[in-house]
RNA sequence: GGAGAGGUGGCAGAGUGGUCGAUUGCGCGGGUUUGCUAAACCCGUGAACUGUUAAAGGUUCCGCAGGUUCAAAUCCUGUCCUCUCCGCCA
């Protein structure tokens, strides 16, 4: 979130990022009702002043009767303050519901525009969209052919949406795991496998919200606990309530997790198959920075993106995400799109977002400089490394071949040693 | 899952209703003494919010959230976490 001094003092800057990024939230409301709190606090701890002297005089009353004088006034002063608090807390509720609402702001280089029509491309990858002499399948037809995915089985056992990778495609995603976090160890990155649940608390810190009637989060019945829709959640948590030292900045943490997505209303042909499922394997990269550091690792996450499917062969188009496509805590994003001949379009293969101090003043996740007094919010960043599922789509529909009437998919050649074979083919 | 113990400042560890935002030791910063280093001695040393040109001042914080009271680190309730023992288990 948004600092509240920050919307006081520059609510016009604030109005207007919200209409820039589609968002409703009622600033001047939020204005209006932060100003009074203020006022409110103040009399309150004028009040408090107050009755901390007299709970302090009470055991120096010089006799029984003044004691009970003293306690009198402490009572009053007590019923006072429990008035003020009583307005104080529901101002504070409607406060935080506007706060909640208001969005990062947005870097001032990013695209203006409502949706992502305004989205503007930066730059293309290294490999040439390449050319069939054949109609090219779809993934869905090749993993058929090739007993790669069985969507029938994973809908027996958990419904539309789930799915059982077999045979070759396991040793895919092994591999896709294995190569993406190879390369991010060697940019030095520190690697986790974390938990797949988080506490709600955690999910709402890093801005996802549970339990809403749009969510896109299970949650787990009789616990506080969900089920995580990206390791972005946790790694985000894991500085969650802490303070650490700015000479141990920047942070690149690396989470492989499973994601769990509801996916509510989210359906039709461009969502086929492995492209929009309920739970996939995800490798995020991950940071916390220093303010002055987030826009040089957001570069880094980006670049770190590009080498990873560069290095595959996925030839992909680098998108500049306007104020409108944007989600709440993000300053700026980057989404990876690749070319996937299957839907004959481009499709979203990977995301990194700048959050700067959003989700941190949330969680509250600070750092102290030696020697300085004080502590200041990090800025957080997250960048996908691989989504498997969506990197499978990639891969099974741009490497596939025709030979008569057998269909294959050449194994790229940065996975070909994790996978042990050049082909796949039956 | 059952039984018990405990969570206090960077660390260790006192503190069972007011004199406690907190004894003490270590650590850390500064100083004195001193060929150098060390030792010794002295002074200082938590955070958030608020306020000010800067200060002073004020409020809050002893895992977290409530409650009792004029007054809570201290009493009560809930909750989270850690440790020990028993049971179960990949």
């Amino acid at each position: 979130m948004l600092d509240r001094k920050f919307i006081l003092e520059n609510a016009d800057a604030v109005i207007l990022n919200c209409v820039n990024r589609g968002l409703k939230a009622d600033v001047p409301r939020f204005v209006e009702l932060e100003t009074q709190r203020r006022t409110l606090q103040q009399e309150l701890e004028k009040n408090q002043t107050a009755a901390n002297a007299v709970a302090k005089s009470v055991g120096k009353a010089a006799s029984p009767e003044e004691r009970e004088v003293k306690k009198e006034e402490g009572r009053l002063l007590r019923e006072k303050n429990a008035a003020i608090n009583a307005q104080l807390e529901q101002i504070e509720i409607e406060l935080d519901r506007i706060q909640r609402l208001i969005p990062n702001m947005a870097h001032p280089d990013c695209p203006i525009g409502a949706d992502d029509q305004s989205n503007c491309r930066r730059t293309l990858g290294k490999t040439p969209i390449p050319q069939f002499d054949f109609k090219p399948l779809d993934h869905v037809t090749i993993g058929e052919k090739l007993d790669l995915i069985d969507f029938e089985a994973g809908a027996r056992v958990a419904g539309a949406g789930f799915y059982f990778l077999k045979n070759e495609a396991v040793l895919l995603e092994l591999a896709l795991q294995r190569y993406a976090v190879e390369i991010l160890m060697e940019a030095g990155f520190t690697l986790t496998s974390t938990p797949d649940l988080a506490r709600n608390e955690i999910l709402q810190g890093t801005g996802f919200i549970p339990r809403g009637q749009e969510t896109q989060i299970y949650s787990i019945d009789n616990s506080d606990l969900s089920l995580v829709a990206t390791a972005e959640i946790t790694l985000g948590g894991m500085l969650a309530g802490q303070t650490v030292e700015a000479e141990i900045l920047p942070l690149r943490i690396c989470g492989i997790s499973h994601c769990f997505r509801t996916e509510a209303g989210a359906a039709g042909r461009a969502s086929r198959g492995l492209y929009r499922v309920h739970q996939f394997t995800k490798i995020e990269m991950f940071a916390f920075t220093l303010p002055e550091q987030s826009e040089a690792m957001h570069q880094e996450l980006l670049d770190l993106e590009c080498k990873i499917f560069d290095g595959l062969g996925i030839p992909y188009q680098v998108v500049d995400t306007a104020t409108g496509d944007l989600g709440g805590p993000a300053y700026r994003k980057f989404d990876l799109e690749a070319w996937m001949p299957g839907r004959g379009e481009y499709g979203e293969i990977t995301s990194t977002s700048n959050c700067t101090d959003y989700q941190a003043r949330r969680l509250n996740a600070r750092f102290k400089v030696k020697g300085e007094k004080g502590t200041k919010f990090l800025h957080t960043l997250n960048g996908t490394a691989v989504a498997i599922s969506r990197a499978l789509v990639a891969i099974m529909e741009l490497y596939q071949y025709k030979d008569g009437d057998k269909y294959g998919i050449v194994v790229p050649e940065a996975l070909r040693p994790f996978v042990g074979k050049k082909v796949i083919e039956r």
